[in-house]
DNA sequence: TATTGTTATACTCTATAACTATA
DNA sequence: TATAGTTATAGAGTATAACAATA
């Protein structure tokens, strides 16, 4: 009955967009609405990503947390420079394998980063504010676990 | 109480991931998944949204289409110079002031549409099918609410 | 003069390849 | 030899500026 995307009651309308469609636009929206914020702390997208992974637990190599946050190795170095001057983060030489950089928050990056996601996620609240008690449960509880799949298990064949 | 956006109740971690944190990664894992079945017809994610976008209502201009799906109007002459050149919209001046051009869906673009979105969602269904079903209603009421609203009600201050 | 569509150009972001140092 | 990090380079994607046709 949902297998046809097209005319289900609603006259030459899908019964409803694809999902993509609709997340992708409002990912770029909510995006564009924590870039005040970001800027406002002299923050870029990628550092604030930094500064959110590093929180969960220390990480032991730079390619790691790269991958954990889904961007190339050589695209975070600068961002880690900017971060490490500023005293935001610690990165050391693993004494155990010198080639590896041990990467963890300062006391200023954590409270930093907690102050900005403050703001964020106060903006976000009001937002969710606006629907429906259920459906706000529903859309967090279902976000947090679509999220938490790894990708494999959205883009492969289940 | 849900001002703060860390330590609430488990100890260090935060009570949710920044909504953007989840939605974006996700859509971006979502996309990934329609890109195989773009490709096995050929489409490209730009081609499969100008389509998209043509079913609800022919539309006057390159640019008003060009800015309804998100893209700059030099970005997208291309892309219909390919579907106009497969027979999958029709390009026309417009009688009435022929510096525009009158864009619409042939029966062949419909169709190819209509296909590829049904493969489409046919996947995304099979993953809303994981979610329970309070969560994934209310994930659909509130993913078509939100994305429903124009983008200044996201960024700008509400 | 302003606007639609187009082309050509410049810029930003991102990934690839090559180098250093450790192992 | 293989890997972590770094640097330099090239590529894709995107936006900006300039142009022709029409209003």
């Amino acid at each position: 009955m949902a297998e046809h995307g097209r005319a289900t009651e609603c006259g030459g309308q899908s019964a409803r967009k694809d999902l993509a469609a609709m997340m992708v636009p409002l990912g770029r929206a909510l995006m564009a609405a924590e870039l005040p914020v970001l800027e406002a702390h002299g923050l870029a997208m990628w550092a604030y990503s930094v500064l959110l992974h590093l929180e969960d637990e220390p990480v032991r190599t730079q390619s790691a947390l790269a991958q954990a946050i889904g961007a190339d190795k050589t695209r975070i170095i600068g961002v880690l420079d900017d971060l490490e001057r500023r005293g935001l983060i610690l990165r050391r030489p693993d004494p155990a394998d010198r080639r590896a950089r041990l990467l963890s928050l300062t006391p200023e990056g954590r409270h930093l980063r907690d102050t900005v996601q403050s703001a964020i996620q106060h903006r976000e609240n009001q937002l969710l504010a606006r629907l429906p008690a259920a459906d706000r449960r529903g859309f967090l509880n279902a976000l947090r676990a679509l999220s938490a799949l790894p990708p494999e298990e959205i883009t492969g064949g289940d």
